[in-house]
DNA sequence: TGTACATCAGTGAACGCGCGTTCACTGATGTAC
DNA sequence: TGTACATCAGTGAACGCGCGTTCACTGATGTAC
C-alpha cells in the first residue's frame, strides 16, 4: 500500500485529505488550496484532479472525513455510557467540544457554508445524517430514563444539539468574554446549560 | 453631502461599507474584495485605501455596522416589551433570527471568524460588548420577573445565547433536517427552546 | 516466461483570472492674506 | 474679491502572487496470449 518513491503513489486519494485537513489545523481555512495541498503531498498540483473533480469535491471529502470521526467518538461515548445515562448527555455533548476544540478548522468547514452544495455529496449527507441520529439516540435514552422530559426525541434534539453547538461555536470565535471564561471552567458553563434541559440535576 | 458627479465623493467610507454588506448580500462572503466594492461604488480600485487600511479594515467596519444593526434592533424591542417580560425574552431572541434571516452573509462575517484580529478594532469589541449586554438585560428583566431562575446573569446570558445563535446557526448551514421543519415552523422551535429555560411556559 | 498492449496515475507547461497593495500623479477644495 | 498655496481625496499603471483548471504527455503497472 505503502509505495516509496514510486511514480505511483499508491494512495494519494486519502493522503490528499489528510494533507487538507494538517493545512486545515495549521494554517486555517483561508490557506486550503488545491495545489497546497498537493504540494504538501509531493506531487504535481494536477495530480489532484485524477481523484477530485474540483476543489469543492476535495473540501467534500474533508468534510466526510471530519463527520466520520466525529461520528465515532460519539459511538465511542454512547458505547461506554449507554448504561449511564445521567452521564451519557454530559459526556456526548463534550466529546462534540473536544472535537471542535481540536480541529478547529475542520469544523468550520464542516459548519460554516464552505462547502457549497451538499446536497451534491450524497456521502456527506448520509453522515451528517448519522451524526444527527446519535443525539437522537442519546436523547431518546435520557427520555426513557427521566432524565429528559417525554416529548419529541427530534425536536428535542434539535433544541439540546443547538445548545451544543452555539456554545462551543460562540466560544471558538471569542466571543463569550473573559469576565465569563475567567469564572467558570467552560465544563461548568456545559454543565449549567445542558442541565437547563434535564428533569434531575446532572454534572 | 450628496455631491454627484464631483471628483470627490464625499461621503466614500460609507458608500464602501455599504457597497460591502450589498455584496454580501448577493454574492456572498466569497465574492468580498476591495476592489469588488470599489468597483461597485464607481471609484478606483485604490481608492477605498483612503479610508481603510487594509482589507481586514473593511471588513472590521462591515461587522461594526452589523452589530450596530443588530444593538439598534435589540433596543427597539426592548423598549417595546419590557413591561411585557414574557414577551421580552422570545422577542428579543426572534429579533436575532431575523436579523441572521436578513442579513445572512454579513451574519457569517460577523461571527464565522472571517476578521482575524478582532481584538485590533477596539469599535468593534465596543459595539459586541454593548450587544452582549442587552442579553444580560433581558435575562435579568426575565429573571426578576420570575421568568427564569436567579442565577448569575452573566453565565445565563451566555447559554441562553448559545441557544438561540445555535438554532438560527444550524438552520442557516442547512443542518436542521426536513422532517422537523416540515412538523415544526421556526418559530415554534425557538419557542420550544426557550421554554427550557423558562419556569413558567411562554407562547 | 516473454512480449505486446491497454489502462492507470502521474507530470509540467500554459491559460486567464482577480486579488491586495503601492506609488507617482492630479483634480478639487479650503484657507490666508 | 482675487490669488497663492497647502491639503485632501481621488486616479490609473504596475507589481507579484497564488489560484483553479485544462491538456498533451509519459512512466508504471497489469493482463492476455
Amino acid at each position: 500500500m505503502e509505495n516509496k518513491n514510486t511514480y505511483h503513489h499508491g494512495n494519494l486519494k486519502n493522503a490528499l485529505i489528510s494533507a487538507g485537513v494538517e493545512i486545515l489545523a495549521r494554517e486555517g481555512v483561508g490557506a486550503l488550496s488545491l495545489r497546497k495541498v498537493a504540494k504538501k503531498v509531493g506531487v504535481s498540483h494536477s495530480a489532484p484532479y485524477a481523484h477530485f473533480k474540483d476543489k469543492q469535491a476535495l473540501i467534500a471529502a474533508i468534510s466526510i472525513e471530519g463527520f466520520k470521526k466525529l461520528l465515532a467518538e460519539l459511538q465511542n461515548t454512547f458505547e461506554k455510557y449507554r448504561a449511564n445515562p445521567d452521564r451519557l448527555l454530559l459526556e456526548t455533548a463534550w466529546v462534540y467540544f473536544e472535537f471542535a476544540l481540536q480541529e478547529k478548522d475542520t469544523f468550520k468547514v464542516m459548519f460554516s457554508g464552505i462547502l457549497e452544495k451538499e446536497k451534491n455529496y450524497p456521502d456527506l449527507v448520509d453522515v451528517v445524517q448519522q451524526t444527527f441520529q446519535m443525539v437522537v439516540n442519546v436523547v431518546s435514552i435520557c427520555q426513557l430514563n427521566g432524565i429528559l422530559r417525554a416529548a419529541d426525541a427530534d425536536l428535542t434534539s434539535v433544541v439540546v444539539w443547538s445548545q451544543i453547538h452555539g456554545l462551543i461555536s460562540l466560544y471558538l470565535e471569542g466571543q463569550i468574554s473573559h469576565t465569563i471564561l475567567d469564572n467558570y471552567e467552560l465544563r461548568k458553563i456545559l454543565l449549567y446549560a445542558l442541565n437547563q434541559f434535564t428533569l434531575v440535576p446532572i454534572q
